[in-house]
RNA sequence: GUGAGAUUAGCUCAGCUGGUUAGAGCACUGGUUUGUGGUGCCGGGGGUCGCGGGUUCGAAUCCCGUAUCUCACCCCA
């Protein structure tokens, strides 16, 4: 038998219904905020991924779907939704046309790593990115409209808030935090790679010993520059006034070389250890670094799966009308009976010539309101058995 | 990439220290005397025990390998 590949789902009843139920529910709220639906390929060329997610991520440096197509064009799988966007926005000459735009995509992305609690290697999110705004109350108002839309699936959450600077404040304080890293001795194994590749990480090291040598480490908060500060408080200001609780964690690193200033998580306790339920940040320079005019923008994701972990579907009620047959002499009259029901709606009929129970018994596993039926009585006067299976009411239909 | 646990009917699982026809619940299906469901009662179908080797008179059970799933590390949505 052939199966799934590893890490790859099949979204079968009643995944499939929660997913339609959150997309369309989703893109009405994020529409309220002025996006608007966008579509980019899956597949894009691999260096738009080395360039925008960067070389140093552990999504570019060991997760990709990377493959060389026929044409020995170096091609790979998304792994996320921002930099297809960009490159959109770019190719299209949107970033000369200024003023803002705002746009929302969902679909597919692929990352090749060990599945487990909310992580597949195909997996999906819903995400917005919006250009041109430098405001941090555009920050402000995108998270707004995140909580929005987990209050509206009544999931539990937590929102994570830090600033990570700009190419003003970031690159001399990383370069003041890897000269302490390189003059204490002690450092666990991953702290001395991270050193390399993601130096801010360090803080976030589970390690205790690690915790006590960073104690007097430098810190990014104290680092940041005249404009990242004052619009990382007026984005707090923003929030506070909206009454929207968030915890600062300094140690709140987005695994994207692109991030900058403002990066936020909403996360949950009713996921496992993957617990980032959404999350994204600004990206004011990726613009321009995948060759368009300079473009402040703002963008966020949602892991659609892990969502519909904790989405209750709201219970469906009865629908639409189960057709059966008594007799094999009403077979035609039921069949035209059907379809023609089935102008005012859902119509489920079934083959089988079985008893009135029988059909009742399958009219009440199909989840039908109504089951309709034809035996000899009713074929003889030209009229159908109708009973509502809420209301347990019969009554006789003439047949035309 | 590393580590741990799991894999028996469509689903959830039982099967003790290897022993004869591998079980249960749910689901499916039929009947329950004359045309009434979701909620009674009785019956029925359905499994080469993940796959490949090995030990043994004998393996679902023990050993090795492999695949997949699950969870965690790492990282992220």
């Amino acid at each position: 038998m052939i199966k799934a590949l590893k890490g790859m789902k099949d979204t079968l009843f009643p995944e499939n219904e929660k997913y339609s139920y959150f997309i369309e529910n989703t893109s009405k709220i994020v529409q309220k905020y002025g996006f608007s639906f966008i579509e980019t390929p899956i597949l894009e060329e691999t260096a738009l991924f080395k360039r925008s997610v960067g070389e140093s991520s552990d999504i570019v440096g060991k997760e990709m779907y990377q493959f060389i197509d026929k044409g020995k064009k170096d091609v790979c799988l998304r792994p996320e939704g921002t930099a297809g966007i960009v490159r959109a926005f770019v190719e299209a000459k949107m970033d000369r046309q200024g003023g803002v735009k705002r746009f929302f995509y969902y679909g597919p992305m692929f990352r090749y790593e060990r599945p487990q609690k909310g992580r597949l290697r195909q997996f999906h999110q819903f995400g917005c990115e919006s250009f041109g705004e430098s405001n941090p109350l555009e920050d402000a108002n995108i998270i707004i409209m995140i909580k929005e839309i987990l209050d509206f699936f009544d999931v539990n959450y937590t929102l994570e808030l830090n600033s990570l600077g700009c190419p003003t404040c970031l690159p001399p304080f990383r370069e003041k935090l890897v000269a302490f890293l390189e003059t204490t001795e002690g450092f666990c194994e991953d702290c001395l790679r991270r050193k390399s590749t993601n130096p801010i990480r360090v803080f976030d090291c589970k390690n205790p010993h690690c915790q006590t040598l960073l104690e007097p480490a430098p810190r990014l908060n104290d680092a940041l520059c005249q404009e990242c500060e004052s619009d990382f408080n007026t984005l707090l200001t923003t929030l506070k006034q909206a009454k929207i609780a968030y915890t600062l964690n300094p140690n709140l690193v987005r695994g994207l070389d692109y991030y900058s200033k403002t990066a936020f998580e909403f996360v949950s306790t009713d996921l496992g250890a993957q617990n980032a339920v959404a999350g994204g940040g600004r990206y004011d320079k990726l613009v321009e670094f995948l060759d368009g005019r300079a473009t402040p923008a703002i963008g966020f994701a949602i892991g659609i799966e892990r969502i519909m972990d904790m989405i209750k579907l709201p219970d469906t009620n009865r629908e639409g009308y189960y057709f059966g047959a008594l007799t094999p002499e009403a077979q035609t009259a039921l069949f035209q009976a059907a379809h023609k029901q089935r102008e005012h709606g859902k119509v489920m009929q079934s083959y089988e010539i079985k008893s009135l129970k029988a059909h009742l018994k399958g009219a009440d596993k199909a989840h039908a309101r109504y089951c309709a039926v034809i035996g000899e009585d009713e074929l003889q006067n030209n009229t159908l058995w109708v009973k509502d299976l809420v209301e347990k009411t019969e009554e006789m239909r003439p047949l035309n």
